[in-house]
DNA sequence: AGAGTAGCCTGTAAGC
DNA sequence: TGCTTACAGGCTACTC
């Protein structure tokens, strides 16, 4: 699923491959009636024809494309939406929502199996991006940051995370991994890590979106026979990341833990799967004047 | 107001 | 074998 390091790889590669082109046709599916957001389908194609791309870049998992003319096109991808650049009369990729024509003969694609994915054509960014928390890999987020994040919830801790007013940009994969780094159970309140965890926490996150990112992205779905992946990340060139390898412990239950061994577990937050080393992640923080919860710490069964 | 959850969406896989 | 159900999770909308 898209987040922070998958949204960057693709702007990364957008900016290599279609900045300066000129969109010369947009089509957007019929069936796909919440792709186009505060406008008509036809509006948007629209304003989009004979737009200048001029800059690429990122907030949170949108992707921000700055156009001539003072207009931006903003994309969200959502669960399975994929930007794919190919050339003009290329065979379509299945799932196709939308289709934009450039001046070089290359069109860009939009994919999205579940129909999730969002797209704006606007000349104020602001009001899409409202609400957003600040970027994990923005020199700026430091401990103290965290901490007043954190401070102020009483949910568990991966729940805030992922809440993209608190942080944005992270979702379930990266905050998994990011607590595995960290040693801190997902299921913790928020506002009970200490500063030491805090501190660890804020480590964890831009390790595992740094790794993600240097790995061009984690692409954990099902592919077909055809090398097109159907309901995961591919890049601009439709080429899966190679940051699966690497995962701790996201998509790995039942596996030794890489650190100590011990089996990961998946436990259930909302409808959300939730993976943890019970070892490396206590749920209780074993304190001195505690005794009885030291003895209710998760058993540590090796495989 | 924060926490928790149903629903959107569709293909895959498990279960009967 | 074929049908039904659960699951995957980005987000919003809704309730408590």
């Amino acid at each position: 699923m898209p987040e922070l390091p998958e949204v960057e790889t693709l702007a990364r590669d957008l900016r290599v491959a279609v900045l300066g082109r000129t969109i010369i046709d947009a089509w957007v599916a019929r069936d796909a009636p919440r792709l186009v957001q505060g406008r008509s389908p036809r509006t948007f194609s629209a304003g989009l024809r004979g737009r200048r791309i001029e800059d690429v870049g990122r907030r949170g998992k949108f992707l921000l494309l700055r156009l001539d003319g003072g207009l931006w096109w903003i994309i969200h991808r959502r669960m399975s939406g994929n930007l794919i650049h190919r050339r003009e009369g290329d065979p379509d990729e299945p799932y196709l929502r939308a289709r934009f024509r450039l001046d070089d003969g290359t069109e860009l694609r939009f994919v999205d199996l579940r129909k999730f994915g969002a797209m704006w054509l606007t000349d104020d960014p602001a009001p899409v991006l409202a609400n957003l928390g600040p970027e994990p890999l923005d020199g700026a987020f430091t401990v103290e940051t965290l901490a007043a994040i954190l401070a102020k919830r009483s949910a568990p801790v991966k729940a805030v995370l992922m809440d993209q007013r608190a942080l944005a940009g992270i979702g379930n994969l990266y905050a998994d991994e990011a607590l595995h780094y960290a040693g801190v159970h997902p299921l913790r309140p928020a506002n009970a890590l200490t500063r030491a965890e805090v501190a660890r926490l804020r480590d964890g996150i831009v390790r595992a979106l740094e790794q993600g990112l240097a790995n061009l992205g984690s692409s954990v779905g099902v592919t077909n026979g055809e090398a097109i992946s159907l309901r995961d990340h591919v890049n601009l060139s439709g080429e899966p990341g190679a940051n699966q390898e690497y995962l701790v412990v996201y998509g790995r239950e039942g596996r030794p833990c890489r650190t100590c061994g011990t089996r990961i577990e998946r436990a259930k937050l909302g409808n959300r799967s939730v993976h943890f080393c019970p070892k490396c992640q206590p749920l209780r923080t074993p304190r001195a004047g505690t005794g009885h919860l030291q003895a209710a710490r998760p058993r540590t069964k090796r495989r």
